[in-house]
DNA sequence: GTCATTTACATAGCTTGCTATCTAAATACA
DNA sequence: TGTATTTAGATAGCAAGCTATGTAAATGAC
């Protein structure tokens, strides 16, 4: 093994965003939720509608995703997908009164686990840890656009 | 949205993961590779031979996972699985000449993706990044094993 | 006003992750 | 020795990520 993982900000940050999904997915099962909901629930969480293309922004995932998750939601109940009267081609999505009814307790579960990770860092370690994770991923985002030209 | 992506580990640390992900595919998929098959080629690039169980285990992954990442390695000619004469229960994984060649490329995309990071950060960041890291992990390593108790 | 381009979303097909469960070999122990 | 348990992999089935491509509506250029 020339090349070792324990440098590896891929490898490491990977692993970390993997066990971070596989916590939150401990927790949201027992509501009919899982991880790739998130975004979603908390965007509309106010009763609001967006686009699914606001959606997709804000969820930092690709069109093709977020189209398939929200036909998974619509199939479970969870979100209304209805014609924007403004715009032909685009669809409002909003949360349906079940969906709502869980956000009390999906915010308990995000501020839980967040809560575990973080009380284990100094209040200087968790601004520290922001402020990188914050740059390393504007980098990547910049990569990302890039490739995309 | 009561509750803001800004300030959520899980967030933030996955959607690092996946745009270092996109980046390594980009590096790789000229290559005939896949972000998934890192760890694999990395522990075996000396040649030698290992487990299921040892790859599955420093890949992080679920046992299942790494099955199917090595069948599709077989089918694609870059490893070998053989039965292990040491135990008829498990198998011993190794890299085929064809992969082999290409650790070199691999190990300079790994490097360079590392660095385009890295590069961002000084000397003083990178170890607080990797040390903070590191300790993130542990908590969820800790939890993701109580889990299966 | 018409045609080309752009935009929003849908669809197809793949990889990679997961859980749950099955089989067969090895190990433990009574 | 013989049965029970544990261990290593395989298999099935699903979710969620991706790229590439198609379709229809909106926009823009003339």
């Amino acid at each position: 093994m020339t090349l070792n993982r324990d440098g590896s900000v891929g490898y490491l940050t990977n692993l970390a965003g993997r066990l971070l999904v596989r916590e939150l997915e401990r927790h949201l099962s027992p509501l009919g939720l899982s991880p790739a909901h998130m975004p979603v629930l908390l965007a509309l969480d106010d009763g609001s509608a967006l686009t699914q293309k606001a959606l997709t922004e804000r969820a930092g995932v690709k069109q093709a995703t977020m189209t398939a998750t929200l036909t998974r939601m619509e199939r479970d109940g969870l979100v209304t997908i209805l014609p924007n009267p403004e715009d032909g081609r685009s669809t409002l999505v909003a949360l349906t009164p079940l969906a709502l009814d869980k956000i009390p307790a999906v915010a308990a579960a995000a501020t839980a686990i967040n809560a575990l990770v973080l009380e284990q860092l100094t209040p200087e370690e968790r601004s520290q840890f922001f402020g990188l994770i914050k740059r390393i991923i504007a980098v990547l985002e910049t990569q990302d656009g890039a490739a995309r030209t």
